[in-house]
DNA sequence: GTAATTTCTAAACCTAACTTTAGGTCAAGC
DNA sequence: GCTTGACCTAAAGTTAGGTTTAGAAATTAC
């Protein structure tokens, strides 16, 4: 056993409060890559933990998995994360939120011109740019809404 | 053709920016109630227009079809909605807007004490308390990670 | 050493929010 | 009055992010 040491993927759901079905989910989206013991079973280093969270974390944001992908693998391959790779792949990260969260502010700011005087002229306001959900999924430019401010 | 007026379908979609497909979803999902010409073609009033903004707008702000139906549902039935009316159900919308700021706000200001310190100790931080991503799909209490503060 | 628990793979299934397709009807222009 | 484009319905397909199922093999517990 010494030489198969790692975390079996049950210790690591229960640690992360995944499902594991979604930890194999994860690994098939190349999120995290486990060795395999003499078994065939899975074994995880302690660093798939940071990783699971930054994941978990990163949804939240509202972030999609090819992008917590494009993350992750910035992180050094060789050896473990330390704290400053982590820190280094964070600062995108903070970077995106605050982004977030000025548009939403900005939409707040807006919503008594729009929706909430009841003339929804969305053309003429900030809510026709729409908030980027983490990737503008290429569906073209939608404008809001082609009232015009007479109506 | 005078007694058959309203907006055809594909005149609603210019307007929106919303596919024609998309807007026969909405109306199978019950968010908007068109009658029929004597040929059996959707007609739309120009109130239409509005309820479909609103619906752009809320689902941008990350509510499902389901929560934006009953917020239009308030509106009342007899009548065209008056400014009043979507002053009314506006302002439940920029409720949830507040809150959603506040969490990311809260989020991102915990993000140095977290991942951006590179401990990832996340059990101890306000980041496992997840963002309602409008609503809690009765997941559970998926708490995000088990990782003691020494590791 | 055997029973119970985990884990394995592959494939099917799930929800949300739509789009696409197929086959047919309606309406508008000339 | 006919052709072309818009519209109709129903059903199947699509993407993201997983879960469930089935049958088999590995591991752990006693």
């Amino acid at each position: 056993m010494a030489l198969n040491e790692g975390l079996s993927i049950g210790a690591l759901a229960k640690r992360t409060g995944l499902a594991v079905s979604a930890i194999r989910y994860y690994e098939a989206q190349g999120l995290i890559k486990p060795w395999r013991n003499t078994g065939g079973q899975r074994r995880f280093e302690r660093a798939d933990l940071r990783r699971l969270s930054f994941v978990m974390i990163a949804q939240q944001f509202g972030f999609t998995l090819p992008q917590i992908k494009a993350e992750l693998d910035r992180l050094p391959g060789g050896r473990t994360p330390t704290k400053a790779d982590w820190s280094k792949i964070s600062a995108g990260f903070r970077a995106a939120l605050d982004a977030r969260i000025t548009t939403l502010t900005k939409l707040r700011d807006n919503l008594d011109g729009c929706i909430g005087c009841g003339c929804l002229s969305l053309e003429a306001c900030a809510l026709y740019n729409p908030t980027d959900r983490a990737a503008d999924k290429g569906q073209g430019p939608r404008y809001l809404m082609g009232d015009t401010p007479t109506s």
